[in-house]
DNA sequence: TACATTAATAACCCACCAGTCAGTAGCAAA
DNA sequence: TTTGCTACTGACTGGTGGGTTATTAATGTA
């Protein structure tokens, strides 16, 4: 668990390492890992500081605040990734459908099943009591995000393959069922040990399947 | 805002009152006020006593312990509602179609629009800090609520009106909405001004219609 | 008016933590 | 070997907050 923190000193490695090329990406893991299982509020310092292996001191060497911290750790492990996939779906080709399909699952497996859901799940968590959080979120995350699924069902709509949608709504529809999934996953879903989801990977499917063809018994398809 | 506890102290009302009866109440109802708009970790014992007009001791004096206050708050506001609901659902005369539109909207009426709401989020929230607060919210409220909507899910599923659905997921599916109203409302919603639902009623109208029809525009009805 | 009961208080205890800063030690150049 | 630079440290500060308890005062009773 903090082995990694006490490594260097069991042996003969010298007590203080000089590695400042090293320290920022070892403290924004460190620091991943922990505002995921704890939150940002409950994070301590210390304890971030330690994980990675080096004194709180350092930690605020590297970064002006916790907040500051923080931000590094969402631009490292979400808003960075945005470019690729916006790439990705500029070139898509097939129907609508299978558009948001691949969407939602592959959502899952490069956000969903990380700890980047954790990020989401805490800023949402935490939204209240750290305004600048949220609002920096918003702009960095929510906004593109939300963005990128609009296009998804614009194309849709325009080819047809969707009936007419009011686009702001279609897009928290689609948004709903993720939100849950990084909500309970990290919550209920990491406590009771009643609470688990049967699959992650199945509920995605069963959903989009709903999203696209509804409940109801006479079938379309 | 606080003034409900300084107005005994105005004028001439004696500086301690002597209210067996009222406190409980009082103090629940400040308590759940502080914990929608906090948190259950950031809000502060001080705080809730003061807005109930009494000292930090006098909590203590109706509530064991925090956490014991915080149940409290759950049983008067969610728990105790179940049985009045569960009447509402047996009687119910209806297509399950109409049934499930029904539970969505007044579910929020008298949850999601309420401060009640405050609170799912919160446990969400705070779920992997206080473990045994999860495990409650688990059993008294999570649990009774899924099995309802699974009912609703059963009924249509016999009656053929729904098609053959993984009713553990299906209701999944359901609640994923409702939870998504409840976190948005209160963490981004509450902030980022340009975070707003257009309006919560619509996309509870929205999300029910497409649960039933699906997105595909070759309408079944 | 005096007394008993108990609701309510406020000062107190102890543990916690973000952020700081004066000092320490690793490293390279001279 | 010495000197200078700087990455790194850890003790310290100032403030906080759950829960306790000795004390105080409101109320009923005789």
């Amino acid at each position: 668990m903090t082995t990694e923190a006490f490594s260097n000193a069991n042996e003969s490695a010298p007590k203080r390492e000089r590695r400042k090329e090293a320290r920022p990406g070892e403290l924004l893991d460190a620091a991943l890992d922990l505002f995921v299982e704890k939150g940002f509020s409950a994070t301590r310092a210390d304890e971030v500081a330690a994980r990675a292996g080096v004194s709180k001191g350092t930690l605020f060497l590297y970064f002006q605040s916790k907040e500051d911290l923080f931000k590094a750790v969402v631009r490292e492990n979400i808003a960075n990734k945005f470019p690729t996939w916006q790439e990705e779906f500029t070139t898509f080709e097939g129907s609508s459908a299978d558009m948001l399909r691949y969407a939602m699952t592959s959502w899952w497996e490069r956000i969903g099943k990380t700890r980047a859901s954790g990020i989401t799940k805490l800023v949402m968590s935490e939204a209240q009591n750290f305004p600048e959080i949220a609002e920096f979120y918003q702009e960095e995350v929510i906004k593109p995000g939300n963005a990128m699924i609009r296009r998804i069902l614009e194309r849709g709509v325009q080819s047809g393959e969707f009936r007419e949608l009011d686009l702001e709504q279609a897009v928290h529809i689609i948004v709903a069922p993720m939100i849950f999934l990084m909500m309970w996953k990290h919550s209920m879903g990491a406590c009771a040990a009643s609470a688990k989801i049967v699959d992650p990977e199945q509920f995605i499917h069963m959903q989009v399947d709903v999203l696209l063809h509804g409940m109801t018994a006479h079938q379309t398809k």
